[in-house]
DNA sequence: CTAAGTGCAAAATGTTTGCATACTT
DNA sequence: AAGTATGCAAACATTTTGCACTTAG
């Protein structure tokens, strides 16, 4: 795979520009296409196992059913968690100091070592708080 | 789903009995027809998915791709953390002062409501950590 | 008797693979 | 030219769903 080739370097800039979030492989294969360079599925495929394997993009699943996500992970990739509302469904993406000094103490208190990107908060997010809870 | 049946009662029989260990749909299914006592798969995901909604078993997923895991979560299981460990599958609860003030910050600096028994973090115990990298 | 539960087989994902063709070097 | 990468379609694995049939209340 040392060849250097058109595809490649469509999914290589894609992730490069969307540094900081993250997309499912289809997010890819779409928003490709959409930006008139389409990709076929399976190279897509390729070529994120590729990045993946060489620790250039994380690959990590938000629970359930659903379907993997990659994120480009290059320099410094400011970790994040997720917050996901039990209720909507809704997922949000939160960068905070506190949170990030929590994967801190649970390693020096509980030895353990904390996955951010693996890990999902789940509650209920204020918009379905302040609602009546019909959304069940 | 107020009835009482017998493929039921053996779905949550077995979850019960095999507390601590986690398993897949299939391995349930599997195991019940080999004890004598087949029930159709749909049915086992069907009563997974009832007991999960009513707390009485927990839903994992370990790894990428993987298929989900299930594990008893019985009683008293509220008010603290679990942290999971994507290499043994080890579930940890964790009472922690500290842990406690998350939910707090969530709420409010991102106005979210944490739900500490429907959250699980994921990571790597210290046996795993500790270990060479070779139980993947 | 009526509503709910069962289980098969088919559909619906999400991902991987086989293979003929196109592209890199 | 020789070997890789591509992309379609078919294969896969897991989970969900449609529907006729059984069972609990």
């Amino acid at each position: 795979m040392g060849y250097n080739t058109k595809q490649g370097d469509l999914v290589l800039q894609l992730m490069r520009e969307s540094k900081g979030k993250h997309m499912t492989a289809d997010d890819i294969v779409r928003c490709l296409a959409d930006s008139g360079c389409a990709v076929g599925k399976s190279t897509v495929y390729r070529h994120l196992e590729k990045l993946t394997k060489e620790g250039i993009v994380r690959r990590f699943v938000l629970h359930d059913g659903e379907s993997a996500c990659y994120q480009y992970s290059g320099d410094g990739c400011s970790n994040h968690y997720h917050l996901k509302c039990s209720k909507c469904g809704t997922l949000m993406h939160v960068e905070c100091e506190y949170l990030d000094k929590v994967a801190g103490h649970i390693f020096e208190h509980h030895r353990f070592t904390l996955s951010e990107e693996n890990t999902v908060l789940y509650g209920i997010c204020s918009d379905c708080a302040g609602e009546a809870k019909s959304c069940e």
